[in-house]
DNA sequence: TCACATTTAATTGTGCGCGATTGAATGCGG
DNA sequence: CCGCATTCAATCGCGCACAATTAAATGTGA
């Protein structure tokens, strides 16, 4: 009813979905933490390799492009994760510039360990499959067209 | 059809709702970039002076208990806004533990500047509000059911 | 072939985000 | 009133995230 308020609405906090989206992040981070404790990772080491165990052997490129990372986040990440003994860097013979990201025995063997991360996620979340999926797709949608914008 | 795909559905990045969040987080942050610089603020900035614009001179627990943050993170952000003589800290005389954040004329102005930046940010992920909206309200529940796990 | 642009990863600097700890101020139970 | 737990902000250490720069390798056109 106050017009005062209307006009405020869009610098509200709560009205954002942006702010929704950010908080959200880092609840599903906490969720996640003492479960990806126990495998030894951090999120985004996890999310690195859930890229290698669908296609190891790829190089950084292709990681940053999945991930929407780049190679100042990803460098000092896999340096770590090599030095965990879970991946191996190695250059490309063919091509000098790019750094090749192959699982080591370890790294392919935990694999196995972290099949009842997702379980954990699902339940804590306490939400259908189907719920979460079509909030994945539009989100994913949201994402897109969101990048787009940025690339111009 | 092939049963190792289906046990393997949930490892694969393109499945999680975690991952569509985080990337998502990370695509609204690189359209804010352009539009936060002009205002002289990061978005984790932005959004403790969204809550000063709602509620001036709150302390610093009030602001993590709105934001999800604690002080670790707060005390150098809030430091950096007072460097940039958009805040005032100062010490609450009837409970000296705590201190209070109070915007000076300049962050109150820069609320003007800030108007714009909401609009921009609709028209970037090219949805309607009412599509936005309906998200938003399904992230705050799934995040607050996330919390609720971790809060035990 | 050779200058020049492009690609790729690494490096540097800044700012979160959070766990863990510290220390001061307050509240409270006896 | 006094000891003790609690609350609150600050501090420290680590790991992202990203802009900007660097340097090496590759591709390209004249």
């Amino acid at each position: 009813m106050a017009k005062k308020q209307a006009a405020d609405a869009p610098l509200l906090l709560g009205n954002q979905i942006c702010f929704a989206i950010y908080s959200t992040a880092h609840a599903f981070n906490r969720v996640y933490k003492p479960l990806l404790d126990r495998l030894g990772l951090t999120y985004p080491q996890y999310l690195v390799m859930l890229v290698l165990w669908e296609h190891d052997g790829v190089p950084v490129k292709d990681i940053g492009e999945r991930l929407f990372l780049d190679s100042g986040t990803l460098t000092p990440l896999l340096k770590r994760l090599e030095a965990a003994q879970l991946i191996k860097r190695t250059r490309d013979t063919a091509d000098e510039r790019q750094v090749l990201i192959a699982l080591t025995p370890q790294g392919q063997s935990l694999r196995e360990k972290a099949r009842t991360v997702p379980q954990s996620i699902l339940a804590a979340s306490a939400c259908s499959i189907a719920e979460l999926s079509a909030m994945k797709n539009d989100l994913v949608a949201l994402r897109d067209r969101l990048n787009a914008v940025v690339g111009e």
